[in-house]
DNA sequence: TATTGTCGGTTCATATATTGAACCATTGTT
DNA sequence: AACAATGGTTCAATATATGAACCGACAATA
């Protein structure tokens, strides 16, 4: 491990439940030399990533990373972070695919993409995605700001027979995303189209939208399913880390447990 | 130069103009070697500082940046980025001391400091600044986007006698703080009261406010004014450097031609 | 198609910069 | 007053960074 990386590690330490770390506690928590995390600390203080707090003589992040930060927002913007992943999901499921934002309480397709694999395609052709009826509306309910549940149960529209329409059948699919991590959209919107979606998250720690994979329900088989539910684990990571963000400990551990659960399914048939 | 301060430098060269930069371009601009070069750049990935823009091959700034700029916000507000130089200022110069935000078109106090030199200080209480009447208004407008001036010009409101209370009066002023780089507001606000102040930076490279100093009239000489400003250049810079910006280039240039053109009328009378 | 220049990336002997145990000075606690 | 923290410093030992030369890929040029 280079000297530069080591230094750059020490940074991972700052957070905001531990923003303030003096030169002994930081020790102890790189296991490292006082010495050697000393001179760190100074090349990454005259860089300005961190400055010293003149009155407790402890560490915190810097100035710096805030122009950094402008940088690469005016540089790289949501769509530029998304591009690629979405591009790997499409190939890789053979689907289209979607990343839609909330922004409000309303939930925008941001982009999509259409895998070149099959004649026919899920088209989906929508700038706002409706909250009870699409996967990525769903998924967005399931793990956005709670108030999302009030604006989805304020337009229940019927797009299809098994569209939710009441409060008890939009509870009922919500809470099973909040179980599975995963959100899913049964013939809900257009007849002959199956959602899945899973959550994305940016630096602010919070949902930031969702990736979806649109099926031709017709295709759509259990082992389908489960390909695009690890493909979308995968652009989900990917397009949260792109946007600052990382997907919360609580949905991982709930896709783990999908994942296993439906093996074990497969393997009990 | 340390290593790592060495590979932390190249964060440097990533800008708005110059978002992206390849091996060879970067070494030519950090004028080091390519395999030394390639080795950082590699260290400064793995931790997601930069990453490398798989098409075109070329580095820019890295996602993991997003998220140390929110524990930095989160951890050291403004307010608290504004605290040890205004301390400085008061301690310097002996007044009273602000630190205004402009928001909108209105510019708000985030802090303020008495100095305990003087008995008699100069009391401001208020929380919101006349754009027109006090020299962090004055500054803000001066400096901050031009559609401030129309509402300035909408309130000339006449505090005192020497108030401008025209456009003349106001554009005159204005003129005057665009050719020193420092808000001067001459008993216009409060009859015993002489305020002068700085312009103030963030990461957005734009105007975020002002710190000013307001004098008691009776005590202000060109000498003490002359201090005023010098402490006013270091506060305004230390501030600009903890809210992420830097004083632009042209501000300056005008502090560095203000002070010496003051030295020589100084050495002249 | 051969030539040239430039690109990102790699190698390896050299030597230079990093390392950490021990030490010092301060501060706050018992 | 002794003690145990803290932040900070020193210096010999050595692990690590360095850069000239090299490679393969690509693009422009002739």
């Amino acid at each position: 491990m280079s000297s530069a990386a080591k230094t750059l590690e020490l940074l991972t330490y700052f957070s905001t439940n531990w923003p303030e770390i003096g030169l002994s506690q930081l020790c102890k928590m790189a296991k490292r030399d006082k010495a050697t995390t000393y001179r760190h600390l100074q090349a990454l203080e005259e860089t300005g990533l961190i400055e010293q707090n003149p009155m407790t003589k402890r560490y915190r992040l810097g100035p710096a990373i805030l122009q950094l930060a402008q940088t690469r927002e005016a540089t790289v913007p949501r769509k530029l972070g998304v591009q690629a992943p979405l591009f790997e999901l499409a190939n890789a499921t053979g689907e289209t695919c979607h990343v839609t934002v909330l922004s409000g309480t309303t939930v925008y397709e941001l982009a999509s993409c259409d895998s070149p694999k099959h004649g026919t395609r899920a088209i989906i052709d929508i700038q706002t995605f409706p909250l009870h009826a699409t996967a990525s509306g769903l998924c967005t309910v399931a793990f956005g700001p709670e108030t999302l549940m009030e604006v989805a149960l304020s337009n229940l529209h019927p797009f299809t027979a098994t569209t939710a329409t009441t409060a008890q059948d939009l509870s009922a699919t919500v809470q099973t995303i909040h179980n599975t991590g995963f959100g899913r959209a049964d013939r809900s919107y257009e007849n002959e189209v199956q959602g899945l979606s899973a959550p994305i998250y940016d630096q602010t720690g919070h949902l930031a939208g969702a990736v979806s994979v649109a099926s031709v329900a017709a295709r759509f088989t259990p082992e389908l399913e489960r390909i695009i539910q690890h493909e979308l684990m995968i652009a989900a990571r990917q397009i949260s880390k792109n946007w600052g963000g990382t997907i919360p400990a609580h949905i991982e551990a709930l896709w783990a447990k999908s994942l296993t659960s439906e093996n074990v399914l497969e393997t009990a048939s």
